[in-house]
DNA sequence: GCCGTTTTCGGCCCGACTGTTTTCAGTCG
């Protein structure tokens, strides 16, 4: 059993929990429970019993839920919860506005135990007749109702990214001397966003009706003089908040989150006589201010030093930034070369050329030409012919260029029995050679492991690119078994790269972060299919930032003549 | 239900906005 399918079973029960008025830090329990299984790299299914219990946040009773599961496929307990309530009354739970209570609410009063259901009773009138609903409530069902139909979903974080900086153009426009930062899950670097936060300092609280009068504003959801939220175009919630400049920091922190890095920080800070909030840290017995103006300040207090906000994600940053086992994370400019994009040659849009003077002005010295294989034709990939040839094309425009080296390669298919796309000896004359699975994702996991693996053991093999093939919010990874992947590159001196292209980050950062731990190296890869795609080494940076790495576990941080050294085929297996 | 540099029992993060409830509960982040 995957650790997603266990994660979702405890989640589930804590909905239902909750629903029922349950205990509201059992609810909890099962929540943060499920959040470990969801970051836990190694397949649970396979722990023993007391590394399982060893988990932060899996108890005795926990424990026996989850070996339940693994070893029935049920947990009893789920489907005696689940009895009690129909299935699509969590649906309705997660309607906007709609809360345990409500839904408790609306199945007791009007047996209301699905979406449906709850159109039906709006439309009778039925609702506003409820104690504690009215027409306010029944107006604001609908709207939940309107939305989730709309606008189901998360958003890629590349496109929040591009809307944010719109918004702070507005934002700054109308209030040149206030400061605006972008927090929340996007200055964590994280995939995808459920909505784009703001902070504003230094404003009056009339930045609140010039957010609302956005051009790009479809709906209003709240308006206050410290807190707004407005649906943008796409459907996309953005929250502004407002502090006072002394607050900035404390505001900083809190509102980049995430929520359970926060939630360990504050019992920290109550450990330690102090409470914190938004608008600073505060000493719990007289409330002086202890810290507040910046977000150091804070960690600083409370004995800790600055974290990253990739890292707070409530998975042992705290404790490695109290006994000084914080990382110095890779940054944008420590990547010296890339070894992954594509030309005019194959299914990229611009010229070798165009695509190296974009590499040096991107600041990078080194740049691998990694068209297409035989086997995508569509993409008009190249036969052992075409990508010999393309290669002494690729040398001739080297020997004219400065300040940028171009090395030959190839991204090779991985066909479907495992076997590469390219005979060897076309391999073992170019410099670096990409192996990446672009057809028949949906094979079973087994012969995905299989074929994989097979094709690990071609010696000419130097980075497995964009390992589980997901496509976010799109496409699911395959059924690749990543730790025996992982084992296997370890072994082989394959290293595998972290595809920055928005929709694959690709290996995942928890990923990322074992294969590292396992003694695998990485490669940061922008996959450009252009000029522009330069741009996407900065994704592949947040999500090696997210896995905890540093320069040296990333072949792409090192000066050329180390990066020739270190590739499989000059290296071989580690000993 | 979990957990322990005060704790194996008694705690468990904190504040803003909305709608309806005339003093606050529910929801959200």
């Amino acid at each position: 059993m995957e650790n997603v399918a266990i994660a979702r079973v405890l989640a589930e029960i804590g909905d239902l929990l909750e629903i029922r008025g349950d205990n509201p830090f059992k609810i909890r329990a099962y929540r943060n429970a499920s959040q470990v299984l969801l970051d836990h790299p190694e397949r649970v299914s396979g722990l023993a019993a007391a590394d399982l219990r060893a988990l932060p946040g899996v108890g005795k009773d926990i424990a026996g839920r989850v070996t339940e599961l693994i070893q029935t496929g049920v947990s009893t307990f789920h489907q005696e919860l689940a009895a009690e309530f129909p299935a699509g009354l969590l649906d309705v739970l997660r309607l906007q506005g709609v809360g345990p209570k409500t839904a408790a609410l609306l199945f007791r009063e009007l047996q209301v135990g699905s979406i449906d259901d709850l159109t039906r009773a709006l439309d009778s009138g039925a609702v506003r007749d409820v104690r504690g609903m009215g027409a306010g409530k029944e107006a604001q069902l609908r709207k939940a109702i309107d939305d989730h139909q709309t606008f189901a979903g998360r958003h890629l974080a590349s496109e929040v990214w591009k809307q944010a900086h719109v918004l702070l153009a507005h934002l700054a426009e109308g209030f040149p001397d206030a400061t605006f930062d972008l927090v929340g899950s996007l200055r964590r670097g994280a995939e995808t966003c459920g909505d784009l936060d703001v902070l504003a300092t230094n404003a009056p609280v009339d930045v609140m009706a010039h957010l609302v009068g956005f051009g790009r504003v479809e709906r209003v959801l709240g308006q206050g003089a410290t807190k707004s939220s407005v649906r943008l175009v796409r459907g996309l919630q953005a929250d502004l908040r407002l502090v006072p400049a002394i607050s900035r920091g404390a505001a900083l922190q809190y509102f980049t989150g995430s929520k359970a890095h926060n939630i360990e920080l504050r019992d920290r800070a109550l450990r330690q006589g102090l409470t914190l909030n938004e608008y600073g840290l505060y000493r719990l017995d007289d409330h002086a201010s202890v810290a507040g103006e910046t977000e150091a300040g804070i960690y600083e207090a409370l004995g800790l030093p600055w974290i990253p906000p990739e890292l707070r994600e409530g998975r042992g940053e705290l404790e490695a930034a109290r006994t000084g086992h914080l990382p110095t994370l890779v940054e944008r400019s420590d990547l010296r070369g890339d070894l992954h994009c594509h030309t005019t040659a194959t299914d990229g849009k611009d010229s070798i050329r165009a695509m190296a003077l974009a590499a040096r002005d991107a600041g990078l010295t080194y740049l691998a030409i990694t068209d297409h294989s035989q086997a995508l034709a569509m993409a008009n990939g190249l036969d052992e012919h075409r990508a010999l040839a393309h290669a002494a094309v690729v040398r001739g425009i080297d020997d004219e260029l400065d300040g940028i080296t171009l090395l030959t390669g190839i991204e090779c298919d991985i066909r479907a029995d495992g076997t590469m796309d390219l005979a060897d000896d076309c391999l073992a004359q170019l410099d670096v050679v990409v192996a990446s699975v672009h057809s028949q994702l949906a094979q079973d996991g087994d012969r995905m492991t299989d074929r994989v693996l097979r094709a690990l053991e071609c010696p000419w093999v130097d980075i497995l690119g964009h390992p589980t093939g997901r496509m976010l919010l799109r496409r699911e990874p395959s059924g690749l078994d990543i730790e025996a992947v992982v084992t296997a590159a370890a072994r082989l001196g394959v290293a595998m790269e972290i595809n920055g292209q928005p929709h694959r980050r690709d290996l995942h950062d928890v990923h990322a972060r074992w294969a590292r731990d396992r003694g695998v190296r990485i490669v940061l890869s922008s996959d450009a299919h252009g000029v522009g795609g330069f741009d996407h080494l900065h994704w592949a940076t947040f999500t090696a930032r997210r896995a905890g790495l540093r320069p040296a576990d990333i072949l792409t941080c090192q000066a050329l003549p180390d990066l020739r050294a270190s590739l499989r085929r000059h290296r071989g297996a580690p000993a």
